[in-house]
DNA sequence: CGGAGAGTTGAACCGCGTCAACCCACGTGG
DNA sequence: CCACGTGGGTTGACGCGGTTCAACTCTCCG
């Protein structure tokens, strides 16, 4: 019943809350001001007031904090059927920018538009509450990686939350998935230098564990990987509808 | 009208919101359910399922994650007034432990509270929501620390970020603040070993900086750290209430 | 008086950053 | 058509920031 047809967001929540045919209409009705984005164009910069908040239906996205002395940390991703910017539709200004990595679709949500889904469909709003909160706990997994995992283990498990968030929407599996980062965007996520990132991976791919190559991620032995990195993935959330 | 009579939370939200004498009183009235923590003990465990959130009133704890190696990493501390738990009441299982530092009072909040609270008063639900936004921009900012700044700048970024925070619940000021942190504590936070920490607070102690001893952080050149770690309060977003 | 927790310091080591080449694929303009 | 620049990737040499190991101190507490 939830198939390709469906939003990837409509198809992330479902690992959640099994949603109803009303449910599933109130948040299609989310997805009416479409945008497109070009790559590389910021589309919020840090320091910039308020905003609405994005839903994303195509393409990739990264969220980052730039640093007086030029250096950047890339904080998240955002793959297809994630929320971009909800929090900063709180805070008075935007606490970091936002880059499409690749040109991108998007829906315009402006912060009227999610109260008056939230109080027709409070099992709706429960569940985007919930995708809310495994953003934050990624956050949270990507503070411990970088403060207490050495550059291996760190990459390895990068790569593999990567690979379920997006087999959670259909766009990977456990042999791999397409890729546009490029060796610079790891890097700055994971709080390496770029030619420290070119070793890690020549020396994963040398191991049999993972290639990253060509716009692709090949899992050549996932269950060493997930050792490697020691990758629990509990902290995702996703091992289906909870509330039926 | 905000003053030392009123609980820390109260205080908290006073500088984004002016709040009412009906919002006032609903936010005492959570205040009931009273519950003492001592030290040392976890007040919850990573795994465990959903619990009920707090409100601390007094003491300080610290929320974690413990890795299989048996290192661990502090992801944030709750000082008076913070929250506890809060994202634990959606996700399934709670992704990390809390740790009171010392003993601690704190009133047991039950998402139904929550709610009714919100019911009543949707600027009440807006200033918590604030708050909830702020804890997620000071991981994000803890995250670029670890990732994108040296030992010292991570340091004296840490300690200015408390002194703020101590601040807007009236426990601390420009002069320093009581601190029962262990250098452990640092060295779990900031990503460093605990003998490391050692130097860099006696790096900052001899630069005239800053001095970390028996419970009190002392700033000795203000300025100077906000130079050193490249402050920006602007992630604190606590500037005085922007809501009239 | 003994033991545990916290802090302090030195010496040796190493993971990772920095610098500096060099490669290839691509696009752009003369 | 080639000439050139630009962005991404790759590799080696070298050095620094921070870890690890180990010893020693002080204080608190039973």
């Amino acid at each position: 019943m939830i198939s390709a047809e469906h939003s990837p967001l409509t198809r992330k929540l479902s690992a959640f809350v099994a949603l109803s045919e009303v449910e599933l209409a109130v948040l299609e009705r989310l997805h009416q001001r479409r945008r497109s984005f070009i790559a590389g164009r910021d589309m919020v910069h840090q320091g910039q007031s308020a905003q609405a908040a994005y839903i994303l239906s195509s393409g990739w996205v990264c969220s980052y904090k730039l640093q007086a002395d030029g250096t950047r940390q890339i904080v998240d991703f955002q793959v297809p059927g994630d929320f971009l910017g909800l929090r900063s539709v709180l805070l008075r200004t935007s606490d970091h920018s936002f880059e499409p990595i690749v040109d991108i679709e998007a829906s315009e949500v402006l912060a009227s538009d999610l109260l008056d889904a939230f109080a027709r469909t409070p099992r709706l709003a429960t569940a985007i509450l919930w995708a809310a909160s495994r953003d934050e706990a990624m956050v949270v997994e990507h503070l411990v990686g970088i403060g207490r995992r050495d550059a291996d283990a760190r990459m390895a498990h990068f790569l593999l939350e990567l690979g379920s968030r997006l087999s959670l929407v259909g766009l990977g599996s456990r042999e791999g998935f397409d890729c546009p980062l490029t060796q610079y965007h790891l890097a700055d996520t994971l709080g390496l230098s770029a030619v420290h990132v070119n070793r890690v991976l020549r020396q994963l791919r040398e191991s049999g564990l993972v290639t990253f190559r060509d716009g692709r991620v090949t899992f050549h032995d996932y269950g060493g990987l997930v050792n490697l990195a020691e990758f629990d993935p509990a902290y995702l959330d996703q091992t289906g509808p909870l509330l039926k």
